[in-house]
DNA sequence: GTCCGGCATAGCGAGTCAGT
DNA sequence: ACTGACTCGCTATGCCGGAC
């Protein structure tokens, strides 16, 4: 058995010896798993607490550098603008703000987990993607995240002025946005979809490849699926059904919170319902959405003052009755 | 009445969460 | 493997409510 102040130890070691901006949680427990020989999956709160204090305690550490190196840094400078009130001005004017609130509210998300902050730079819509010749010649590099794609366009857009005046959301496509769009005008919000088609995946040397063996790989996800429909055909009259499909039976408490006389529901539709319940009610904390604050229903629902959005179903669990 | 900030809107893909 | 909701970046605009 391997003790949690020898799990800690290895997990401080990895982490400093990795590459902050590819690492999860996912990769520390599985290198954890790996280094032990053992299987961490129950104890992936543990690990994520392990990371965060981690972070936490560089982050310090960081600050405490800084800090000296700035009061160093404005006894040299004094009389003129120190070199650290232009870092602060930097970091808070990064951009012209032509979007009044996406900056703000993507910086507020990001001040999570540290793996989620750095991974989310890497993949997803920051990964770097191979672009169509079109969109090559108008960006005039090979490759290109999707984001920088977005905001290159953009900044093109705005030079040549090519936003509709009677409706800005309109773009006016000139000879090189029509070779790439096809249409004499976009819509902004379509202007993404279209560009998907000229957005490909780097993962191989060969983006032709990559798609003919995706076609392929489609083409026998869909024979298999085929093959399997009967089957499940069959399952699906039997009323078969398993995991969140599985009809469950609702507590009477529940049933009365959700008060649609129903008292037999999927978990996937109780879900449901409760997500919508607190939306409607605008229950989610505004400064972390993630947490849930109980109005009176839901504190004698579930006997909590506030939740974690992703616990709820740990919080649904007693309140629902296996059917045979 | 005007100004300002906050939020929603659309679309993309990959990943996360807890529990079954 | 699956569930639903959410995040990440990026963009401009419209609408709403609060402050002055």
């Amino acid at each position: 058995m391997v003790s949690e102040s020898e799990l800690i130890g290895r997990l401080r070691e990895f982490l400093r010896s990795s590459d902050l901006n590819t690492t999860t949680t996912t990769t520390v427990r599985r290198q954890l798993e790996s280094d032990f020989g053992i299987d961490l999956s129950d104890r992936k709160a543990f690990i994520r607490e392990q990371v965060d204090l981690f972070l936490q305690t560089e982050h310090q550490q960081e600050e405490e550098e800084e800090e000296g190196e700035d009061a160093f840094k404005s006894e040299q400078s004094q009389g003129s603008n120190s070199k650290v009130e232009e870092d602060v001005d930097d970091e808070e004017e990064e951009k012209p703000n032509h979007s009044r609130n996406g900056k703000k509210k993507n910086k507020e998300r990001s001040n999570k987990l540290g793996d989620e902050v750095v991974k989310k730079r890497s993949g997803g819509f920051c990964k770097l993607c191979s672009l169509s010749p079109q969109l090559q010649e108008l960006m005039g590099a090979p490759e290109m995240a999707r984001t920088e794609v977005v905001k290159q366009l953009w900044a093109y857009i705005r030079e040549k002025d090519l936003q509709d005046p009677e409706n800005r959301r309109n773009i006016i496509c000139d000879e090189p946005l029509r070779a790439i769009f096809c249409v004499n005008s976009i819509n902004m919000f379509q202007m993404n979809k279209a560009l998907s088609k000229h957005i490909w995946p780097l993962d191989s040397d060969d983006v032709v490849q990559v798609k003919a063996e995706s076609k392929e790989k489609k083409k026998k996800q869909e024979r298999e699926e085929d093959s399997d429909e009967p089957k499940r055909k069959e399952k699906r009259q039997k009323g078969g059904k398993s995991g969140f499909l599985a009809p469950l039976k609702l507590s009477d408490a529940l049933a009365n919170f959700l008060g649609t006389g129903e008292s037999e529901l999927t978990r996937a539709e109780v879900i449901k319902k409760m997500w919508d319940y607190i939306k409607g009610n605008n229950l989610q904390d505004p400064s972390d959405k993630r947490k849930i604050l109980c109005d009176e229903k839901l504190k004698e629902l579930f006997d909590v003052d506030t939740f974690n959005g992703f616990t709820v179903t740990k919080l649904l669990a007693p309140h629902f009755i296996k059917t045979s």
